[in-house]
DNA sequence: ATCAATTTTTAGACTAATCTAAATTTTAAT
DNA sequence: ATTAAAATTTAGATTAGTCTAAAAATTGAT
């Protein structure tokens, strides 16, 4: 159907539309697919005879209703063989990123719907992100940044917005993982920095740490 | 480490040694990848820079150490996913071949060292083929065709020599699996067609089936 | 040994995806 | 409203992998 970097570059312009909902930027596309704009632009281009995204010079690109089913579709194939990755095969939750990358474009329909089905269909993959179902359709949690709580307040921890292999292994060193309740004792109105409560222990944690932890409050 | 393109070629060319022990030819290597004669010229040029093949203008190819170690890799990943897409997630054995030659591409030690003990180190694939260790070591197993055995012997089918979905689907609606036993009652020597016993009935098979089905002898 | 058929290689062209450098358009500050 | 900076697009080149058509080498039949 569609190529790898074609299929690579919907996935990106769907995960920015949050922050550009009025239209991606070639910079911004260009810096999270880790390229050039000026191959962003032939890029975008290319999507846009083939009806996978609007685009109009100097104005951004927008996913059409083709080219977002598409990414869902690749986004889904990737957070399954997450779960399976870690659920199966003994992978940590900061291993299994970049095998998902490449195994996300295997073209099989029997594949991921036999596979969905042999993982019990899963809801959330091991970051905690929601894994869109065979039509599309994805969960929203209502999740909050751990920044964003007050002192006396606590939470579960439900995801990770930053799911680099540096971060998810911090929180592995500290005992921080999904599932677990976290109270906050103080905040350092200075940095942000916090205290909170963990496991029983106290441990202080700065704020880029708080930004990145996503927690479901009760 | 080589690209899809590189790794389909060596594997091609790994399977065709047989039949071309002194070199294989443009013109086989162009049949097998379905491309023409002189894209495999092109090819099997940049192989050697890569000392992946030797190879003199003129006189075919032969993969070098390397070339046939990285083509072992490939057919024990091909394999293994096989044998998961048929144990685990409901494949028929005319179904994986597909999907597998996606699957062998994926670049991960780690992925295909613990999908091989999920899969309790399955020492055969679905069609009977012996699967590679991590070393790169397989059982060659004594095998015949069931064309070359005589009325009045019997063995057990083992495996396959053509692959394909209409063959494979041809064994499955006449009751032919591995593990069964095959008893020659007659052999018709105009065609070269058989009478065999097979599940307690009495089957007809033409000369192309009995030479691309395996036996083993007891 | 010659020569025609076959096989193989070369030459030149194409596409997808990328790059650098230059040109153009937009933006936002004065 | 000008204009400098930033963003974006265009132009031209490159690489992998493929193709067609033409040239060259090998093979095999007489
Ligand atoms: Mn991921
Ligand atoms: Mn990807
Ligand atoms: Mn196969
Ligand atoms: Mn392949």
């Amino acid at each position: 159907m569609f190529s790898l970097s074609e299929e690579n570059y919907l996935k990106a312009i769907f995960h920015l539309e949050r922050s550009f909902p009025t239209g991606v930027s070639t910079n911004a596309l260009a810096e999270e697919m880790n390229t050039k704009a000026s191959s962003v632009t032939d890029m975008v281009k290319r999507l846009s005879e083939k009806k996978l995204v609007n685009y109009k010079k100097y104005q951004g690109v927008k996913l059409s209703k083709l080219g977002r089913d598409t990414a869902v579709e690749v986004i889904r194939k990737h957070r399954l063989w997450e779960v399976f990755l870690v659920e199966k095969l003994n992978f940590a939750w900061d291993e299994v990123h970049e095998v998902a990358e490449q195994l996300e474009h295997i073209k099989s329909e029997k594949l991921i719907s036999e596979l969905d089905k042999f993982l019990g269909f899963p809801k959330k993959d091991p970051h905690g992100d929601p894994i869109p179902d065979a039509k599309g359709n994805m969960v929203i949690a209502n999740k909050i940044l751990l920044s964003e709580l007050q002192v006396g307040e606590s939470g579960i921890c439900v995801g990770v917005k930053d799911s680099s292999t540096e971060f998810l292994q911090y929180l592995d060193k500290n005992d921080i993982a999904l599932g677990k309740t976290i109270s906050i004792l103080e905040k350092e109105s200075f940095d942000q920095s916090m205290l909170i409560k963990l496991n029983g222990k106290e441990l202080k944690i700065s704020s880029l740490i708080s930004s990145n932890l996503y927690i479901k409050t009760s």
